[in-house]
RNA sequence: CGGGGCGUAGCUCAGCCUGGUAGAGCGCUUGCUUCGGGAGCAAGAGGCCGGAGGUUCGAAUCCUCUCGCCCCGACCA
């Protein structure tokens, strides 16, 4: 992509109502533009890494079983009557009449929807195991939206929904997801760290949620240092090994990790001084066991094995897309601006043309942005005619991990500089050299 | 939903107390100079001062009502 042609509003001042650093960033780099409180339109760049994200949790899903479905967003209120939680779920839950005076709602979750879907089609136990899962946009009238796109009304949101026939099956439906989920933060280069949590209005007896740890989390968070250091990313798992998957939930539920509302002082405390981290996190996923509360009152029930009559478990699992976005920034910045991670960066190499109309500047450049661009690395040119300085904050702030930086003064030794965003550290290299370093 | 704050140019803000025909910086347009970390000079464009009532000869400014946004708290993916 030629910047030059690039819808990229970025600003040099923050605009007010930006308090957290993620959201004064998203501002900045003009990747969002907010509607309504807690309501966006996604620009250009922003949607380009919302994308990216959505397709690392897709992708993780489908290699742990789940299968991709879509279910819309809005639905019939008699539903929601059915679980009992039209009712229930108060002012947040945004509620609409169609022409005929039907009542209607924006979801803010699909467990009702799905287990219709579910029940309207299984009938037998050789269905099962189950679990669909969808990526689409949620609504939850928040009293105070804030922080950006990380507390929004409106999120773009991943749930599942599994089905079992009984209970270590289910369990082994949960264990999957956990293991995904571990295996999808740590792909977008984030410690998310699995902890006791409170399951809320959605209901069940068993739940984590997965935190990452930024200052500016929203929630104080106490877990054992040694989560830190643990890691996911190495070797494949293989989903239908029940005892496996199991041992890998073991390794990251065996020491203390807790939410505010979850924690144990005394628990905490045994812990070794030195091995105490209390910190802020965000939880950026969320994943429940909540055997019958929704198979139950919708009827969703199969034909066992014996001929008897089974109402199937259940489980949810959410990770908020759209919160990720702030909070990978949260997690990932500095004071010049964002530093996105390879994986989710909206373009993998930023190529710098500090005096464009110079032949040899345009020629080096254009050349290394087409070779880039045929090696696959999505390079972003930037081709305008503006001041070299604010080209390079510009390139800073919207955080590209590679720069190739070319002007004439590199060109008359035959270099360009190659910069690493997150480290700042920079290699002067024959053009050649420089796109063997940024494709190897 | 309680408490607080703010709505003036695309963005950051001044002007309001003490009413008198709308300001600055950045950004944008044009020209000249500059050109390796958000340039300089000059000339421009751009605002029913959130909206509605009221007071007044006259309202961005005072009063009333409304809408929107932000922050703290309670609540939440």
């Amino acid at each position: 992509m030629r910047r030059s042609q690039l819808f990229l509003p970025t600003l040099k001042e923050t605009p007010a109502e930006a308090q957290i650093v993620s959201h004064r960033l998203m501002m900045r780099a003009g990747m969002v533009r907010q509607t309504s409180a807690g309501i966006y339109a996604w620009l250009p760049m922003g949607f380009r890494v919302l994308k990216k994200i959505e397709q690392i949790v897709r992708e993780e899903q489908d290699r742990s079983g789940a299968q991709e479905v879509l279910m819309p967003t809005i639905q019939p209120a008699d539903l929601w009557r059915q679980s009992g939680r039209y009712d229930d779920y108060g002012k947040e839950m945004l509620r609409i009449k169609d022409r005929h005076d039907r009542d209607m709602l924006f979801g803010p979750t699909n467990e009702e929807m799905i287990t219709e879907i579910f029940k309207a089609y299984v009938k037998s136990y050789r269905d099962l195991p189950k679990n669909l899962y969808h990526i689409q946009w949620k609504f939850r009238d928040e009293v105070r939206p804030r922080f950006g796109v990380m507390r929004g009304r409106e999120f773009l949101m991943k749930d599942a929904y599994s089905f079992d026939l009984d209970y270590p099956s289910s369990r082994h439906a949960y264990n999957k997801m956990f293991v995904a989920y571990l295996k999808t933060f740590a792909r977008m280069g984030l410690k998310a760290i699995p902890m006791q949590a409170d399951t809320g209005p959605i209901g069940g007896d068993l739940s984590h949620e997965f935190i990452i740890l930024a200052d500016t989390g929203e929630s104080q968070v106490f877990c054992h240092k040694d989560y830190v250091d643990f890691d996911v990313s190495g070797q494949p798992i293989d989903f239908d090994d029940v005892a496996g998957v199991q041992k890998v939930v073991e390794r990251w539920t065996s020491l203390y990790a807790a939410t505010d509302e979850k924690h144990d002082t005394a628990a905490f405390e045994k812990i070794p001084a030195e091995k105490r981290v209390t910190a802020r996190g965000i939880e950026v996923g969320h994943i429940f066991h909540f055997g019958t509360k929704y198979s139950e009152p919708l009827g969703a029930k199969v034909t066992g094995p014996n001929g008897d009559i089974v109402t199937v478990l259940m489980g949810s699992y959410g990770i908020g897309v759209s919160r990720l976005v702030g909070g990978l920034i949260e997690a990932s910045h500095d004071e010049a601006g964002i530093i996105w991670p390879e994986a989710v960066s909206p373009w993998g190499v930023g190529v710098v043309n500090l005096k464009v109309g110079d032949g040899e500047c345009d020629k080096v450049s254009g050349d290394l942005y087409a070779k880039l661009g045929n090696a696959g690395r999505e390079p972003l040119y930037d081709d305008r005619d503006e001041r070299a300085g604010s080209k390079l904050a510009d390139m800073d702030l919207i955080g590209l991990p590679w720069q190739v930086i070319v002007g004439p003064r590199g060109l008359k030794s035959g270099v360009v500089e190659v910069k690493n965003r997150r480290t700042g550290e920079k290699q002067e290299l024959s053009p050649e050299a420089a796109l063997n370093r940024l494709t190897a």
